[in-house]
DNA sequence: CTTGACTCCGTACCCGGATACGGAGTCTAG
DNA sequence: CTAGACTCCGTATCCGGGTACGGAGTCAAG
């Protein structure tokens, strides 16, 4: 089936990966660990494509926000095909996803706004930006007093 | 000018912070640590309004998305009121906030797309999600191929 | 058959932001 | 005056996601 053409190294690049990290993912149970057996004194582990694809399934899911452990329990559930498990995960990654957004969003309106109070209006005596962090909590709407 | 009438404990309360936390920006440089000395056999250090204030500011610039490190900037420029400088950080501070705001509305996109496909083609035989991390980029766009 | 690159494996360390522990000292109410 | 709560301080530990180190083994080319 597969070619299992590569050592650890040759996995690694090809996943554009550092050799440690996907020690790392083995010690974590994300990838697993070949035998070394098979044929010759049995000497050096070798990786095959499928081992490439979740290499990548990883980075892939991490970029999506997904945490290694969630990324273990997606690969348990990708041959058990549970498929309503794993909308499950992927909506609770997405409702987070939405709650950071909506704190960077007031972020940025609060910043944007300082920043530029800060610029036109340097006849001011103190610094707007640094009164409305240390001061009243104004700008900062009502989810912002803790 | 300052009460100077809370131990550690009052602070932290005071700012609904833990008092190990305290002691932490403390070792950090963030807050100053008082003089125990004053009167009384110098025993427990004091604290005052000044530096409930000060612990504030901090946990408010942290929800700003500051780095303790450039609030420790911030409050060294507080004094000195740099305005350029602290406009510098402010912006660089957003700037890093828009970056991390268009990544996390790629991943709420490309999750909610594969959510709602995996709800409804429930005929496929296999769930959509872990199809499209696995496999084609297709759905990611321009932007997912790394 | 040697040399140099790579692998294997365990363990330690890094970052940022805290949190926890433990023994000694101190303060305060009853 | 004593018990219990709190403080002080140094040090250790936690989390997630890795990175680094070092000695021993193995492999392929020259």
């Amino acid at each position: 089936m597969s070619d299992r053409d590569m050592t650890i190294g040759g996995l690694a690049a090809a996943a554009a990966v550092n050799v440690e990290t996907v020690r790392y993912y083995q010690r974590r149970g994300l990838l697993p660990v070949p035998d070394k057996g098979a044929r010759g004194t049995g000497s050096v582990r070798r990786y095959g494509a499928a081992d490439a694809a979740r290499l990548v399934f990883i980075r892939r899911a991490q970029q999506l926000g997904f945490t290694l452990e969630e990324i273990a329990e997606l690969l348990q559930l990708q041959d058990g095909a549970d498929r309503r498990s794993i909308r499950r995960i992927a909506s609770q990654r997405l409702a987070q996803i939405r709650d950071r957004l909506d704190g960077l969003q007031r972020m940025a309106r609060v910043l944007e706004h300082l920043i530029g109070e800060c610029e036109h209006s340097a006849r001011r005596p103190t610094c707007p930006i640094i009164d409305s962090i240390a001061g009243a909590p104004a700008q900062l709407g009502p989810k912002w007093r803790d």
